[in-house]
Order: structure tokens, then C-alpha cells, then sequence
RNA sequence: GCGCCCGUAGCUCAGUGGAUAGAGCGUCUGCCUCCGGAGCAGAAGGUCGUAGGUUCGAAUCCUAUCGGGCGCACCA
């Protein structure tokens, strides 16, 4: 736990202990409304607001509260209709740097400390590649699991892939009566092999109806448990596994082999989902099909819209698998909060899925399941993003493009990287460009993917980030002091205070992204950082700093900022290297 | 028809009910004997889709409306 005592939470709490003082006991509780100010330091609002309660004039309530902030050493001033304009004391800022620069944690609270949140992301398809809708999933999701895992929750996470349902009788079909296709073994290729198998093993399906009565027999034998079956079943799945852990490795997602949590585990629990939703009276029969309606959904016609839980013709419905995993989270899990990493289009189903297992009593009113819903990737045309052919991009080359883009940005600069450390900070960059240009939109909103935009150099981008805190590193480097003494006594500088209140915020955004499972306000808050950073680079010499007393400060600052950027950045699941 | 998301600078986007709405790109003007110029300082550029309402105060909350995207029975 951290002992570090955020600036702006001392004045919060000053201006609340004066704004007590002064008002009468019953409004002892008001929020002080403290925020960032261009005119001071802080300003804090809270008089505005509770003056018309306390039948008193605005500005004379300011003026009081004032007069107590100016007493525990804030100088204060009174503005406008009753706005406080709040200056710290540079000591206060100098010291908060130094308790800051001694926590491993950075001033940031343990405060989901005792949570356990199950997050459902990524969940691409055995059989085939992983493509652009895997994207944001994988990389929003993985986001959150840092952030969260870092204030101290217990996450579980669960790759919720697809390995089951009726699809697998026609590829293993397909493969039996194509013995001579090859697609084991071939590394990357692999994927790509059965992704063109598994189309054949449609086309042929769609055309020739003695396959497909084949290949339902061929469901029936995988759902019975046929030996020979079941085999190509796991070896298409291990296949698939692995190629999808060699994406994670190269994207930098945590998800590994201990993760995985696919359709196929639920299968058994299905028919006992459907009877007990039955039996409970929450689903009824609709046309052949068992369904659940939750109130005030209408289609088109006006009529209800059902959860379908088991097909027509007998087989399950994603919906039955959905509130499997609720059932599981809950019960095995213990799950506080479980989060749907997913497609924005998903919405309406997850509200009926969770409906229905509030009605079926699977998810009491202590366990908060949440549909987090992300944006579309467009390509230019503001279309959903697609090849020029019109086929889905594979995440792989996503990332070609990126790294070659960055590469190119590289070679048409001076640098001194050997071809290995070329490789190795063209492919560090690279997935910077692309991970941080999803997480930093408003995740609700479709975004356009564009690669020149995701590597400039300039602007809100990874790589701007990477290279901010690349160039701290080397003005560490280059000073080799250790870092520590300060002396809380100096003049701080406007641009020295500027960074040392907006590293002070670090705290209070992560929780805010733990709050709204937004990263776009991480990557806004850590821009920030390197935007104030460079304002303080600019007025501020720190290895030819006045004196020693001057540079030890401006060190600690450097080192504090380097910290913040390499954790935030690690929590976003980007890395910053020393040298870029 | 109902529901969800989105309309903010020429473009791409931020903006927890607070004062004069901010960045980046692009355009224009300055700044390199100086720690990494992938930078900094400044200028120009806005009916925050529109209209009402709540409020001391609205880009932000509420209602209506216009425009765009998406979803709504057996694919997942």
C-alpha cells in the first residue's frame, strides 16, 4: 500500500475541513469541487454550489473558506462569483515529489484490493485466423486486466474461444475425405492453411448435399464422443492454440494457455441450463425453440425479441452458452464483477442474457455483470475495415504493415541501431502504434484504422509516448547521480511545479480508468505527462542545472516522470524501451 | 417501429455541471555554439447538429427534433 498522500488530495481535504468550518453542521458532507485551474494551481468550486443550501451569499462563503485555506498554509484567493483559486506551497510540492520518488507504487492505492472481476476478451475461432475483430477485444481487454490486476483486484481471465458447435462436423468431414490436405505443422502457415480448408469445407457443404448430411453425421459422432473424431477435434484445437498464443506473444497480450475457457467446457452444463430455465418458468417454447424474453425488447412487428437457448433443431444457442459462463463465474469463480469484453453490436444480447440470468437467480444483485462495448475498425472508406478484395485483414498482417511502416519512418532518419535492434524496436514500436491507437479513441466509438497516422512521430501516439520516455532515459543515463536527495526548500519553477502536479494525477486517472474501463483516459493522462515533460525540458537544464541542489530536484523529476510513463505505458500493454 | 452508439476547429479527436471549449495534423511567424528539434513559443481557425428546459452556471444533465452508424428468431 501506498503512503503517498496525492497533492490535490491534501487541498480536497483542506478545502473540505474549511468548507466545514464555515457551514452549518448539516452540509458538513459537500463536495469541495476541486479540479486543475489555469488561473492557480487548483481552483475548488464547492462554495458555488452549496451557498443557495446554506442561504448564504456565494462569494461570502468563499471569502471565509478562504480565510481557513490561507490559515493551513494554502494561499487562496477569491474570484468571480465565489471561484477559489488555490496556490501550494512549493515545499508541498517538493515533498510530495519525494514521497512519491521513494513508492515502488508511484502514489497509486491498492483500492481493488479484495475484488475478484472475471474479463471475457479476445475469443477468436479455432480453425481460423485471427483478423482485425479480434483487435480491439484482445487489446481493450488486456488493458483492463493490467489496470485493474494493478490497483490490486484478483482478476481472472478467460479467452472464451471458439471450439465447438456444428461447423467442426464439416471441417473434420472435409479432412477425412481430403486426406491428402496438409495444414499440421507449418507454423505461422498453419492458420492460414485451415482457414482455406475450412472455406473449401463450406463451399462443398453449400454445394453438395451428400457432404453435408456427412458432415451432420459427423457433428453427431464429435457431440457422441467417436475416438477418431474427437482426435482431428483436439488436434485442430491444440493447433489453433498454439498459433493463437504466438499472436499474444507478438502482440504482448497476457492471455496464455491458461486462459483459455472455450465453448467446448460448457458443453455438458447446456441441457442443464435449458431445463432449469424451463423449470423456473423464465423460458417457454416458441416455435420449436426454447427462448426467454426480457421486457420492453420488441422486434420490428412488436413483438418480443427471444433469447434463443436451444435451437429448433435441438442444438444450443450462443445464449446457452453465455449464461453457462455466468453460472460458472458466480459459482466456481466467485466473481464480484464479470466483464464482457465485446462488439458494441452485441449489446442487445448481453442485456437479455443478463436478464435472463437474474431471473433464473444465477446472477444475484452482488455481482455486477457488465457488456464492456467497443467501437468498429473502418478502413478509409469509413466502412467496416476489409482487403480491397472485400476479404477480412488477418491481425498478422495488421501488424506487418505497422512494423514496416515504422521501419520506413526509421530508415528516413539518423539512427545508430544495428539490423538486430532495428528488428527489435521496429517491432516494439510497431505494436505500440497499433495498440495504442485503438486505446486511445473513446472505446464506444468506431474509429478509421490508418497506419501512417498510428506512427507519426508527433502527436498523440504510441510512439511519441516511446520516445518522450526514451528521452528521459537518456538524460538519466547521461547524469548517473543516484536519485533521491531533495531539497523542498528551492523555488520550484512554474514548469516544475506544472509536472509535479500532473505526475500527482497518476493515482486518480487509473482509478478512473478502473472506474469507466476507458483506457483512452490513460493514454490522454500519460500525453499529458509527456506534453508537460517537454515544456519542462525545454525551460528547465537538468544536468547543467545552476546547482547541485537544482539538478538533484530536476533528477528526481526526470526519474518520477520516466516511472510514470514506463508504468502507464505497461499498463496500456506497451513497452518502453531506454533507446528508441 | 423500438433500442443502443455518435454529431465539438478544414481533417482526426480530447473535454469528471464551472470562469476565455482544448490537443494533434494541415496553414502562417519565431526559436538550434545548449541535456535526444520525433521539440518549444506564438498566430489563424468554433452558431459544441438544432430548439426548448433544469441550474447562480450547460459541450456536459432532461425533453423534443434533424443527421450518421449499428442492432432487433434459431450464425456466433
Amino acid at each position: 500500500m501506498t503512503d503517498v498522500v496525492a497533492i490535490f488530495a491534501q487541498v480536497e481535504a483542506a478545502v473540505s475541513a474549511a468548507l466545514a468550518q464555515v457551514l452549518p453542521a448539516e452540509l458538513a458532507g459537500t463536495d469541495p469541487v476541486v479540479r486543475r485551474s489555469d488561473r492557480a494551481d487548483f481552483q475548488a468550486n464547492g462554495a458555488l454550489a452549496v451557498a443557495k443550501k446554506a442561504g448564504v451569499p456565494a462569494h461570502a462563503v468563499a471569502t471565509d473558506v478562504a480565510q481557513e485555506l490561507w490559515s493551513s498554509g494554502f494561499k487562496t484567493l477569491c474570484s468571480g462569483p465565489g471561484f477559489l483559486n488555490i496556490t501550494v506551497p512549493d515545499g508541498v510540492v517538493w515533498s510530495a515529489v519525494a514521497a512519491r520518488l521513494t513508492d515502488a507504487r508511484l502514489g497509486v492505492a491498492a483500492r481493488r484490493a479484495g475484488e475478484r472481476v472475471v474479463i471475457d476478451y479476445s475469443a477468436p475461432n479455432v480453425a481460423k485466423e485471427m483478423h482485425v475483430g479480434h483487435l480491439r477485444s484482445s487489446v481493450i481487454g488486456d488493458a483492463l486486466v493490467r489496470v485493474l490486476s494493478h490497483l490490486g483486484a484478483d482478476v481472472v481471465r478467460q479467452n472464451h474461444i471458439g471450439d465447438w458447435g456444428t461447423q467442426f462436423g464439416m471441417l473434420i468431414q472435409y479432412l477425412d475425405e481430403h486426406p491428402d490436405a496438409s495444414w499440421k505443422g507449418q507454423g505461422a502457415e498453419t492458420m492460414s492453411a485451415l482457414d482455406v480448408l475450412y472455406k473449401a469445407a463450406r463451399v462443398e457443404f453449400e454445394a453438395n448435399p451428400a457432404f453435408a448430411d456427412r458432415s451432420r453425421s459427423r457433428v453427431v459422432a464429435l457431440q457422441s464422443g467417436d475416438e477418431a473424431t474427437v482426435a482431428v477435434w483436439r488436434d485442430l484445437v491444440a493447433e489453433s492454440e498454439r498459433a493463437f498464443e504466438a499472436i499474444y506473444a507478438r502482440l504482448g497480450i497476457l492471455l496464455d494457455d491458461g486462459d483459455f475457457d472455450g465453448e467446448s467446457r460448457y458443453n455438458d452444463a447446456l441441457p442443464g441450463i435449458v431445463e432449469e430455465l424451463v423449470a423456473k418458468g423464465v423460458a417457454t417454447e416458441s416455435d420449436g425453440a426454447v427462448v426467454t424474453f426480457t421486457e420492453g425488447v420488441l422486434n420490428p412487428d412488436g413483438d418480443p425479441v427471444p433469447l434463443i437457448v436451444r435451437k429448433k433443431d435441438g442444438g444450443f444457442g450462443y445464449g446457452a452458452t453465455d449464461l453457462a459462463t455466468i453460472r460458472l463465474r458466480v459459482e466456481e469463480y466467485k466473481a464480484d464483477r464479470i466483464l464482457y469484453v465485446v462488439d458494441a453490436r452485441q449489446a442487445l444480447h448481453f442485456k437479455m442474457v443478463f436478464d435472463t440470468a437474474r431471473q433464473a437467480g444465477w446472477l444475484p444483485e452482488s455481482v455486477h455483470a457488465q457488456h464492456v462495448p467497443f467501437g468498429t475498425v473502418l478502413g478509409k472508406d469509413g466502412r467496416p475495415f476489409k482487403t480491397r478484395s472485400g476479404k477480412t485483414v488477418r491481425l498478422a498482417d495488421l501488424l506487418d504493415d505497422a512494423e514496416n511502416a515504422v521501419r520506413a519512418v526509421l530508415e528516413a532518419r539518423e539512427h545508430d541501431f544495428t539490423p538486430d535492434e532495428l528488428s527489435v524496436v521496429v517491432h516494439v514500436a510497431g505494436t505500440a502504434a497499433i495498440k495504442y491507437a485503438d486505446l486511445s479513441n473513446t472505446r464506444t466509438k468506431d474509429y478509421v484504422f490508418d497506419v501512417d497516422q498510428m506512427v507519426a512521430t508527433t502527436g498523440n501516439t504510441g510512439v511519441y509516448l516511446q520516445y518522450a520516455h526514451a528521452r528521459v532515459a537518456s538524460i538519466l543515463r547521461k547524469a548517473g547521480d543516484a536519485v533521491g536527495h531533495l531539497d523542498a526548500t528551492l523555488p520550484a519553477h512554474a514548469a516544475e511545479k506544472d509536472l509535479a502536479l500532473t505526475l500527482d494525477a497518476f493515482d486518480a486517472t487509473l482509478r478512473d480508468v478502473a472506474e469507466t474501463l476507458e483506457p483512452h483516459r490513460l493514454c490522454g493522462y500519460l500525453y499529458d505527462v509527456a506534453t508537460a515533460f517537454t515544456r519542462f525540458y525545454e525551460a528547465c537544464p537538468v544536468l547543467k542545472a545552476d546547482s547541485p541542489a537544482e539538478r538533484a530536484n530536476r533528477l528526481a523529476l526526470c526519474d518520477l516522470t520516466r516511472r510514470t510513463l514506463a508504468t502507464g505505458l505497461d499498463l496500456l500493454g506497451i513497452a518502453a524501451p531506454e533507446r528508441l
